[in-house]
RNA sequence: GCGGGUGUGGCGGAACCGGUAGACGCGACGGACUCAAAAUCCGUUUCUGGUGACAGAGUGUCGGUUCGAGUCCGACCACCCGCACCA
């Protein structure tokens, strides 16, 4: 018997070199083979990394190099998303450059992830901080701005009022910034957008075309665009109100206008043209609408901030009953930039409302009844009715469904008139809103305008791109260096050649992320946004990343491949049509008995669950897992794991047992599960060579039972693991492989214990060992190399064919049936494969078992699934 | 606050379209090999009762549909993710 162990140390970075060497994963655009492109979301280049990283690059290797296998041409990537706050906060904390900081972290992360093995292509590596990827960018802006995708408008920043800086979301804490302490302000600034809402019906249509998408990632992205029909509505102030109001009416978005006889009052934003009007003439007003700006702009701030209101004192007139009036407020939850600015509330049937009307002392009046109430006895009291009923407090509406109810208030309101315009308009109307690009940041894709005091906002002309980023600035005070850098800033406008100056906002990085597979199809620098290259590559088959990206990075991206292609630069509409969500690695956490963070390497678990530091001996507190992150210290560097037990070793963890959409908890005794089996893969093929039959023997004329159920298991494998990373269910494709080396070990055992290896079981042993190592190939490349090497060949196992099953070999003749009596199993049947309803079920009543049951009566009632269950119902 | 998800033995999890719950692995226990150990191999391992054959219970909780529910429906509990300037 071979007792060599596999040496990882040695054979991961030999086969990892000729790999190289050879370049057999680099991709070429020309070649014939249909074409198949997986990509993982690309990392942003924070330092090092941990293993925790891994996950979803050591997936997509397994799918790309399946593929290969499968005879496609694959394009697996790789880049870095390179421009981000982090790098400036580098710059300010440890004055370090963001780009030398940047650079420094690309080079160290790019040798740790090499070290995985990956069958990467870093022929394509990109950075988004590079001009030469970043120039592609200002000509995409400047595309956008020709076709009206790109404009300026006002939008609010959080305003940090003591550093005098805007802060990232991130960056306000419990609406207080994070460095200055004060309390964030909500100030309005003149920024660029790019029109995503004029895609949004499209957007939301195409989600149904998605088939290879999670349904959870298009539900979120379907709920965030939020399309809603409804009515706008033109309440008309009250007579004495209008000269106050300066305007006669106001107008409000509802979708539910069937509970327009339910509304006791009005709501206008902060921001509303009619609050502003009345701020400016009242003080109390204006303190109000002050005071609703303190806090971050954030939709969870906003919304979870305590509601609150201003009577206004004005009143409008109902618009079905001119004899009624409403009061109108100023509310801090109504946001300007949805519908008009304005709502009505009805306070019994929506809870907001309700909330607000409590405070406020307003009336409640139902007008929707579920279904069986009393209409007499049916009251609201804190929860608000939003369920079906049937309206009634409603005039002509009584009786009616809401969706009957919602009709008829459309119609009538649309005849009624308010001066030249209808009362009432039906409005679909989307939550989405646009694109906001602009951040008062440095280390960010330069926008290439120019602003002329006479000519306003001109483009760069495109000779002259890229605009590059300065690299003499300074981080030593608040605010955005970009608006310091005097000798980069001032410029002459392109037009006039008067003194103007450069834009020194730069782009959110998600417009850097919203394009980069499309430069990975191009395989040239002189044209990264390559249309046929494009239409080849596009698109992407499947993509792997986190959940946390399911809205906004990904529907960014199915954003912009439709501008580009409404700019006519691409072909293509949907960027992604697979899409997989992978979960995170978690890990315990430790604390000493002071409550510092200690790293896994310092820690001793003993077999009570308890655990200890391994210098003191000390008591260690064992936390549950979380997240890997640098400040807990439960990380576990690549390095160390690579040095222990070797890649192939951390990739089969990474890949078992948990469900890959699932979050997975690294242990030691998990990763030393995984090491001994990749011994045990390569101590089976060494003894499968050993007792099996050389290479090239000739293929026996029949298979004896042991030989057979072999060839069986080998060939199943090959099926089922296939199948299994099709679906991307690698913790399955794991377990088949278990079940497959117990099945082998049985055989190996069985041959030594011969006297002499008949030939039928010697021909399955080598063809076991060269299926199993061809199948393992994808999830531990470089074991498999190694016993593809040991099997004699010379070619490489990365360039090798999947294992083809004979297809006899995966039917079964037979079939155990279980037996239910009353739902609840009792026995088993083996059945012919082929075996027909009432032959299965004349078999059945015939067993002792079943007429013990029975009792000689009759069954009442006999269920056949064929070959799948037998329900007896006695 | 709004939107989305997850929950199965001591642990990670499997179970296809509603059809044998617990595959496979980890841990634990027992055995073989060994002078001994390591490594390896074999066996047992959901819980309760029983020497045993076996019986009963069991997939977060409560209820429902069905011949049959981890799977479908309703209500609830716990935890996780996103919320437009973190990436």
């Amino acid at each position: 018997m071979s007792t060599d162990r596999y040496n990882a140390r040695d054979a991961e970075p030999r086969w990892q070199a000729i790999w190289n060497e050879r370049g057999i994963f680099r991709t070429r655009n020309d070649d014939p083979r249909p074409k198949f492109f997986v990509m993982e979301m690309f990392p942003y280049p924070s330092g090092r990394i941990h293993i925790g990283h891994g996950r979803n690059y050591v997936m997509g290797d397994v799918l790309a190099r399946y593929k290969r296998m499968q005879g496609f041409n694959v394009l697996h990537p790789m880049g870095w998303d390179a421009f981000g706050l982090p790098a400036e906060n580098a710059a300010i904390e440890r004055g370090i450059h963001p780009k030398s900081w940047t650079y420094e972290n690309i080079a160290s992360m790019k040798e740790q992830l090499q070290l995985l093995g990956l069958s990467l292509d870093w022929n394509r590596e990109i950075a988004t901080c590079d001009p030469s990827y970043y120039v592609e960018q200002q000509r995409i802006f400047l595309d956008f701005l020709e076709k009206g995708l790109a404009y300026r408008k006002e939008s609010e920043v959080n305003w940090d009022p003591v550093d005098n800086t805007v802060l990232a979301n991130e960056q306000v804490i419990d609406g207080r910034g994070w460095r200055s302490g004060a309390v964030v302000e909500r100030r309005k600034l003149s920024q660029w957008f790019f029109r995503i809402t004029a895609f949004a019906q499209e957007l939301l249509d195409a989600l149904d075309t998605l088939d290879r998408w999670p349904d959870k990632v298009r539900l979120m992205q379907r709920n965030w665009i939020g399309r809603s029909e409804g009515l706008e509505v033109l309440f008309e102030l009250s007579k004495g109100a209008v000269a106050a109001a300066g305007v006669p009416a106001v107008k409000v978005y509802t979708t539910r206008p069937d509970t327009l006889f339910g509304a006791s009052f009005l709501a206008l934003s902060p921001d509303h043209p009619l609050t502003q009007h009345l701020a400016a003439t009242r003080p109390e007003l204006a303190a109000f609408v002050a005071d609703c700006k303190t806090g971050g702009t954030s939709a969870e701030a906003i919304e979870t901030q305590e509601k609150k209101g201003f009577d206004t004192g004005l009143t409008v007139v109902h618009p079905l009953d001119p004899a009624r009036t409403v009061p109108v407020y100023v509310a801090n939850f109504v946001l300007m930039d949805y519908g008009t600015g304005a709502i009505f509330g009805c306070p019994a049937h929506d809870q907001r409302d309700l909330d607000f009307a409590r405070k406020y002392g307003l009336t409640v009046t139902p007008v929707v009844l579920p279904p069986g109430a009393d209409p007499a006895a049916f009251a609201v009291g804190e929860e608000a009715y939003d369920g079906e009923g049937t309206l009634y407090n409603s005039q002509f509406l009584d009786g009616l469904s809401i969706e009957a109810a919602k009709e008829q208030v459309a119609r009538r309101l649309e005849r009624f008139r308010v001066g030249e315009q209808p009362q009432g308009m039906r409005k679909v109307n989307f939550r989405l809103r646009d694109w906001g690009i602009s951040r008062q940041r440095y280390w960010g894709c330069p926008i290439p305008i120019i602003h002329c005091p006479s000519c306003g906002p001109v483009p760069v002309p495109r000779d002259q791109l890229p605009v590059q980023l300065p690299d003499d600035v300074t981080f030593d005070r608040p605010g955005n260096p970009l608006d310091r850098a005097k000798a980069w800033r001032d410029v002459p406008c392109p037009k006039c050649g008067a003194p103007a100056k450069r834009e020194t906002d730069t782009m959110d990085t998600f417009v850097d992320s919203s394009w980069y597979y499309l430069r990975y199809a191009s395989d040239t620098v002189e044209r990264p946004l390559d249309k046929a290259a494009v239409a080849h590559w596009l698109p992407v088959d499947q993509y792997i990343g986190g959940i946390e990206h399911a809205i906004l990075h990904l529907l960014y991206s199915r954003f912009f491949t439709r501008a580009l292609k409404a700019c006519d630069r691409v072909n293509v509409a949907e960027p992604f049509a697979g899409l997989f969500t992978q979960g995170m690695i978690v890990h315990e956490t430790y604390k000493d008995q002071e409550g510092r963070w200690l790293f896994p390497e310092e820690v001793k678990h003993l077999g009570t669950g308890k655990a200890v530091k391994i210098d003191t001996g000390e008591e260690v507190v064992v936390g549950p897992p979380e997240k890997m992150s640098k400040s807990k210290r439960n990380v576990v560097p690549p390095e160390v794991v690579a040095d222990t037990y070797g890649v192939d070793t951390a990739r089969w963890f990474m890949l078992s047992d948990t469900p890959p959409e699932r979050d997975s908890e690294w242990t030691q005794s998990g990763i030393e599960g995984a090491w001994r089996f990749v011994q045990r893969v390569w101590r089976q093929v060494q003894e499968a060579i050993e007792l099996g039959a050389p290479k090239g023997a000739e293929k026996p004329a029949s298979f004896d039972a042991a030989a057979t159920a072999l060839r069986r298991a080998a060939h199943g494998l090959s099926h089922q693991v296939a199948d299994d990373v099709e679906r991307l269910r690698f913790n399955v494709a794991v377990a088949h492989v278990h079940e497959f080396a117990n099945a082998f070990g049985q055989a190996i055992a069985a041959a030594r214990a011969a006297a002499q290896v008949p030939a039928d079981l010697a021909f399955a042993l080598r063809e076991a060992a060269e299926i199993v190592t061809r199948v393992v190939g994808p999830m531990t490349p470089h074991l498999a190399e190694e016993c593809w090497a040991a099997l004699g060949h010379d070619t490489l196992l990365a360039e090798a064919a999947w294992p083809l099953a004979e297809p006899d070999l995966l039917v079964e003749n037979t079939i155990t049936l279980p037996i239910q009596i009353n739902g609840k199993k009792r026995d088993d049947i083996v059945v012919p494969r082929e075996a027909t309803a009432a032959e299965v079920e004349a078999a059945v009543l015939a067993m002792d078992s079943v007429r013990k049951a029975l009792d000689g009566k009759p069954p009442k009632r006999i269920i056949v699934v064929p070959q799948r269950i037998v329900n007896v119902v006695a």
